[in-house]
Formats: C-alpha cells, structure tokens, sequence
DNA sequence: CGCCAGGCTTCTA
DNA sequence: TAGAAGCATGGC
C-alpha cells in the first residue's frame, strides 16, 4: 500500500505519484463494463457519482517523465477526476483513488514479476494496466452476466439494466441498487433477453436483499471461504466468485479462470503460476489475459 | 447453417 | 467424481 497523493482543485481531483497508468488498458481489459470513451478520456460512475476520467497527455513534456501513449506516465503524471454532479470531498477524493488503485505500488509489484522473463513479456505488451477496485454488488450481477457471453453484448445488457432501473445523472444511467432491482423478476429479466441468466441474476438479488450475501462478510473472509461463500449463490461458480473477489474485493491472489487464461497458461507457464505472481496471482493474470487475447 | 462468447447446472457412467 | 450435454442470445 502507498499513500494516494491528490489535490482538489474546483469539481476536479487532481491525482500525481502513482507511476503507469493507461486509460484504454485499465477500462477496456474487460474487468469493467460500465465505462464509456469520453472526450479524450473516460465517463462512468465511481462511488455513485459520475466520473470523467483523464490522463494528462502533456506528461511527457514535464520533467521525469516518459513520452506518453494515451497515457503511461512517468513520475509527473496527472490523472484527473472530474466530478460531472457533485464537488469532491477528502473523503470521495480517497475513496476514488482506492478504485482507481492508485494506492497499490504497482511500480514494485511490476517490478518483481519482470523477475520472470515470461511475465515481463506480458507487462511489456501493456504496462498501464490496473486492477480497479469497484462496486461489490455491480461487480456481481456483471460478472453474472458475462458467463458465456461476448464483452459488446455484456456491456450491452449491463447498460439495459441501468436505463431501466438505475438512476438518471444528467445524460447517463447509474448502475442500479440492490434495492432498486429488488421487483424485478426472473420473467422481466428474460424479457430483457438475459436468457438462461434469468434466475441467477433473480437469486442473486434476493440473496443480497435478504442478508444470505453480506458485503462486509465477504470482505472479511479468506480466499477460500470467500469463494465458498459467492458460490451458494446459483450461477455463481468458480470464475464468476473470483472475478467478483478480484475486481472488488482486495483478493489479489484470486485468479480468474477462462478459456483464453486455460490456453495462455497451457503455452506460456506449463508449469503454473510463476512464483513472483505469489500473493498477487490475480494481477499478473490480469496482464496475461491481456496478452493472450491479442497474441495468441 | 454451425460455432463461439471472461460458465454454470444437471445428467450420466 | 470426471466428462459431456443443455442452456438463451446474437454476431460472424
């Protein structure tokens, strides 16, 4: 963990001493799938609140820093936050920086799995990825929705439960509450053409609406357990429960498994997961599955 | 038409 | 308990 360095500055919180990031990278590696291209950055909702994210393209012309493309940057970099509806606060400020993973020291991490000539290869081919930390009950349904299906279509889905039963921000769609999906039942979500995902996402709502699936309890579980616990869940397997752990929960040694993760890891590591990933397995996979499905 | 998409449940031997 | 079939939908 490092302390998030940031500065407000009107409806814009001003971020600095994170090391790489890149926009397209971070948000289109297939972990989010409610966040849009926006002017020259990014637009999607953080905290509940709507978010234009970007990256200062003149960073290379600052001292120590690196010529940027779209945005990795060296040691003067500045992403920027713009809040669309609401002022910031030292509190948003944090908690935003907590999503975006600007208080993982990815600088060292990155830098001991190079130790493995493998997996410098993949942090080579794109260097400004991060793992975000989002929305435990977003999270969730979207992950739920992505089994068996393509990212244009689960994005697709994921925005047609946001126009239906989200709340409207200026001109865009808030991912809906627990709450606010708590009427929907499994007839609507076939309707919606959700198909077999109709009573996995019913179960999953109810489950979190009646207590059965607890935020705070499964952040306070192991790995195991953790995984266990998403699992009572219908529909919810192995690599819908570690997506959720992964992408939301801190549990950076949850390890996603898919077909393009099983082909990757057949090719490049038949001897498993290298021993620099350890602890962290599920941000070195985060990098390999971005390498996989544009190299293999 | 068949195959596939960041899988899971259920059936079968 | 491993392995295959079935599941909804849409793009190619």
């Amino acid at each position: 963990m490092q302390k998030i360095h940031y500065d407000i500055q009107d409806n814009k919180i001003l971020y600095t001493d994170f090391g790489d990031y890149h926009l397209a990278q971070t948000f289109e590696c297939g972990q989010a799938f409610r966040f849009d291209r926006y002017k020259d950055g990014y637009k999607g909702f953080i905290e509940k609140q709507l978010c234009y994210i970007t990256l200062d393209r003149d960073a290379d012309s600052l001292p120590n820093c690196q010529k940027t493309d779209e945005g990795i940057c060296g040691k003067n970099a500045v992403l920027t936050v713009e809040l669309l509806h609401t002022q910031p606060t030292d509190e948003l400020a944090v908690k935003i920086g907590q999503f975006l993973s600007l208080d993982v020291d990815y600088t060292a991490l990155k830098n001991r799995f190079a130790k493995n000539e493998t997996l410098a290869r993949a942090i080579a081919f794109a260097p400004g990825i991060r793992v975000l930390n989002q929305d435990f009950f977003e999270t969730l349904i979207t992950f739920i929705i992505s089994q068996n299906n393509n990212i244009p279509r689960i994005k697709q889905l994921c925005d047609r439960l946001g126009e239906r039963y989200g709340t409207k921000v200026g001109d865009t769609f808030a991912f809906p509450t627990p709450q606010q999906m708590a009427d929907i039942t499994e007839q609507d979500y076939r309707d919606m053409k959700f198909g077999f995902r109709a009573k996995y996402l019913a179960d999953a709502v109810a489950k979190v609406l009646n207590g059965e699936i607890d935020e705070t309890t499964v952040k306070s579980l192991c790995y195991e357990d953790a995984q266990k616990y998403l699992m009572q869940i219908k529909g919810v397997g192995p690599k819908v429960a570690d997506c959720v752990l992964l992408f939301s929960c801190r549990q950076y040694r949850s390890f996603p498994k898919d077909v393009w993760i099983k082909k990757a890891m057949a090719q490049l590591f038949p001897a498993g997961i290298p021993t620099e990933a350890e602890g962290y397995e599920g941000i070195a996979q985060q990098y390999i599955f971005h390498y996989a499905r544009h190299t293999l």
